[in-house]
RNA sequence: GGGCCGUUAGCUCAAUUGGCAGAGCAACUGACUCUUAAUCAGUAGGUUGAAGGUUCGAUUCCUUCACGGCCCA
């Protein structure tokens, strides 16, 4: 616990002494009629005069509720602003109105109390819009200080742990969840609207699959079990199709016991859907529909800057081979692509560290996230993806050696995976199997084979594809936020000492 | 995991070469009926992240640790 230091003295003090006074500290008989923002809107706003007297009757009384932000006392009058869920107002309290014993009350009142009025709007000599309080009741007494109100808060570490005081008093910080809301309400609504279902799949599996990742590990204490957080939805979502559901998505959390940074938290949200009948290719064109019209909606154009840079979303846009972008962005030597040996030793030349089994596949992945990746400001897909580096994905017809899978590149970073998917359970069988060799002593890592979903593709999976967006880094391109922390209402920090 | 940077009053920040820890806002007392970063007069508020070391003397230099940030893996 905090030592009490003399402000919280104080304060406690104050709601004492209002006690005393019979005034409940913590009530909850205040209904508003109006948000704050409904207040500075309605008719009254343009009919508001300095003189409440010249038409004391024709003008509506409001009752709203708000946090005080800021306070101006004088001896028998006072200015004050509130803040609620829709935006701030100033409030006159006179003495001459509220009486001599609501005023003394309101004299204990502080910043940062919660707290309703009464009143008339009037327009003050400077033009502000301010309710004339009739009535005051205070609804919540506040026992701890807020930031400076010039200022506001910005050490991080206090922003991330106390976020309902960065709430209070940074309103753009208010701003960036208000998108993020909106933007998975829009992501949803655009895959209604094509007939996808949104669908909830275990959040807790035996086998951790779908993506290469450390799982976190908890046990089941009943059934005795192991289980793993979701490292990725996907293999659940494709047995939806198995069963005959043919289009499905779901927006959620997966966790990965990996590093933190500000790309990275250990719990983030992906939306992944999955269409039968559906390849790659129609999913580039969803997906760059989706998310130009999500970025028109949002921003209210196809423009965004992104710390400092200027992104242009609208479609269509470019698409690259994996191979094309090497030489074309990375400036990497064609001839050298086709040759595995010199692939992989143009790798090593760059400083690239390659797993004793990685073969030229992976060191061509590991190239263009050295010489490529942050190039590709606007938004970029990157095509044909080799089979080595793509355990899910379904081999392209003409050339077995790559898969059928894009990624989505904006501002430099991933923002979508997708791939027709594969459905033949004998090399799925294959591929998982290389995996788990491949993984070496991590057992962390691909516990196990997941014999279930073998069965589930014998079974037959239609043809189909499917994709991952990952719904922070989309957030923090479209509210400019440098830090995943920034749009992740309550990050991961350590524990507090 | 590695490198660099940061941590001083409730908040935002100062503190000269190692020499009495300060300001603004917030708070408290008083004045004040149109203020809006209100104003005026006064007051209080500190284990300088923690522990150790060097020194006559440490917010300042050194070591370790904690937490955070940025970059890298």
């Amino acid at each position: 616990m905090d030592q009490l230091n003399q402000l919280l003295v104080q304060r406690r003090k104050k709601a004492a002494e209002l006690a005393e006074m019979d005034v409940e500290l913590y009530a909850n008989d205040f209904k508003p009629t109006h948000h704050i923002s409904e207040v500075l809107s309605s008719g009254s706003a343009n009919e508001a005069v300095a003189n409440l007297d010249d038409a004391p009757n024709v003008r509506a009384s409001f009752k709203v509720a708000g946090r005080i932000l800021a306070l101006r006392k004088f001896g028998k009058a006072s200015f004050l602003h509130i803040q609620d869920d829709s935006g701030r107002i100033q409030v006159y309290v006179k003495k001459e109105i509220v009486g001599e014993e609501f005023y003394s009350q309101f004299k204990k009142w502080d910043i940062g109390d919660i707290v309703g009025f009464k009143g008339k709007l009037f327009k003050t000599k400077t033009g502000e819009l301010t309710i004339l309080a009739d009535a005051i009741k205070l609804i919540t007494k506040s026992l701890r200080p807020l930031p400076e109100k010039f200022h506001g808060l910005t050490d991080v570490e206090m922003r991330y742990r106390q976020r309902y005081v960065d709430l209070i008093v940074n309103p753009e910080v208010r701003e960036t969840f208000r998108k993020r809301i909106e933007i998975i309400r829009l992501l949803r609504e655009f895959l209604s609207n094509r007939g996808f279902l949104e669908v909830e799949t275990p959040m807790m599996q035996a086998v951790p699959g779908g993506a290469t990742a450390k799982p976190f590990k908890t046990h089941h204490k009943a059934l005795d079990m192991d289980l793993y957080l979701r490292i990725a939805p996907e293999l659940y979502l494709k047995r939806l199709l198995v069963g005959g559901f043919e289009k499905v998505f779901e927006i959620n959390r997966n966790f990965r016991n990996e590093g933190l940074s500000t790309r990275h938290n250990p719990e983030f949200t992906m939306l992944e859907f999955y269409q039968a009948y559906a390849t790659y290719q129609d999913l580039m064109d969803l997906t760059e529909e989706m998310i130009s019209w999500l970025t028109a909606e949002i921003n209210g154009s196809m423009e965004v800057t992104y710390q400092e840079q200027v992104v242009d979303l609208s479609p269509p846009w470019k698409r690259y081979t994996i191979d094309e972008a090497l030489i074309e962005v990375g400036g990497i030597d064609p001839g050298v692509l086709d040759d595995p040996k010199a692939v992989i030793q143009l790798a090593k030349e760059r400083g690239i560290e390659l797993e004793p089994l990685a073969g030229p596949g992976k060191a061509k992945t590991e190239l263009f996230e050295l010489l490529v990746e942050e190039k590709l400001i606007n938004p970029t897909f990157i095509t044909a993806y080799p089979t080595e580096v793509s355990p899910l994905a379904r081999r392209n017809e003409a050339d077995p050696a790559v898969t059928d899978r894009f990624e989505l590149f904006i501002t430099g970073r991933e923002i979508a995976n997708a791939f027709s998917e594969l459905n033949d359970p004998v090399d799925q069988k294959k591929r998982f199997e290389k995996q788990i060799v491949e993984r070496g002593d991590d057992e962390e890592i691909h516990p196990v084979l997941d014999e279930d979903y073998i069965r589930a593709l014998e079974y037959g999976l239609p043809a189909a594809a499917g994709e991952g967006i990952g719904i922070d880094r989309l957030v923090m391109l479209l509210t400019d936020s440098p830090s995943i922390r920034d749009v992740i209402i309550f990050p991961h920090l350590k524990a507090e000492k």
